[in-house]
DNA sequence: GCGACAG
DNA sequence: ATCTTGTCGC
């Protein structure tokens, strides 16, 4: 399945489609060796009718902007908690194929495995593309956790029920955390390690940060 | 039946 | 997510 793949339209269809494709997701040692890192996020015009996908790619550990590339699609289907990647996946793989290199490691606006079906748009996205991937949520989707301490780091497990499907991390002291999760051929340790590495001054991290303002610039 | 609900 | 300027608070 890639940008020009035939997408689901129908809810009760996409749920299926998800619960197929998060057997496929690995969770292991983030690669071991890091040089590339994208961050990827998406906008809307035409009142939701239109995505724009933006991937910024930095260099490691720097995080010197070295490409980014920008991608719209008409969406879908309407936004459905639970269903997000369906919207914006179309117009992210299309920004990520035209891309001239090939990141190491993807961040993600949105859940990984943080998801009812384990299977948000990070981890969706790992699974098509094979790419490690990173979800990095500003809100919580699914799961329950602690209230981490104030400080930068801090941070407390995301459960649901018995199962660990993510990290809340707090990246900057004293503003609202991060709802972080694994995506794919990363685990939870790896996760939350890299994301915080990538923030500076700021809650969220650089890759993302840059990929946002890029989706949301007016053209 | 009543909330909750990534972006 | 998006519609939108100034404004409350540390």
């Amino acid at each position: 399945m890639n940008a020009t793949t035939e997408w689901p339209t129908d809810p009760a269809e996409a749920r299926a489609l998800q619960t197929r494709l998060a057997r496929k997701v690995r969770l292991g040692p983030a690669p071991e060796s890091v040089q590339l890192i994208a961050g990827v996020d998406t906008g809307f015009a035409d009142a939701g009718r239109t995505a724009r996908a933006a991937v910024v790619v930095m260099r490691w550990p720097g995080l010197e902007p070295v490409a980014e590339m920008v991608a719209e699609r008409p969406t879908p289907m309407p936004y459905v908690p639970g269903l997000l990647s369906f919207r914006e996946l179309p117009a992210v793989l299309d920004a990520l194929e035209r891309l001239a290199m090939t990141p190491d490691l993807v961040l993600c606006d949105g859940q990984g495995i943080a998801h009812p079906r384990r299977l948000g748009i990070a981890a969706h996205l790992g699974v098509i593309t094979g790419f490690a991937t990173i979800g990095v949520g500003k809100s919580r989707l699914v799961g329950t956790h602690a209230e981490p301490d104030i400080g930068k780091g801090a941070w407390a497990p995301l459960m649901d029920g018995a199962e660990r499907i993510g990290t809340v991390l707090r990246t900057r002291a004293g503003v609202r955390p991060l709802w972080v999760s694994p995506g794919h051929r990363v685990d939870h340790d790896g996760a939350a390690d890299w994301v915080l590495a990538c923030c500076r001054r700021y809650r969220l991290p650089e890759p993302i940060r840059a990929a946002d303002r890029l989706a949301s610039r007016r053209p």
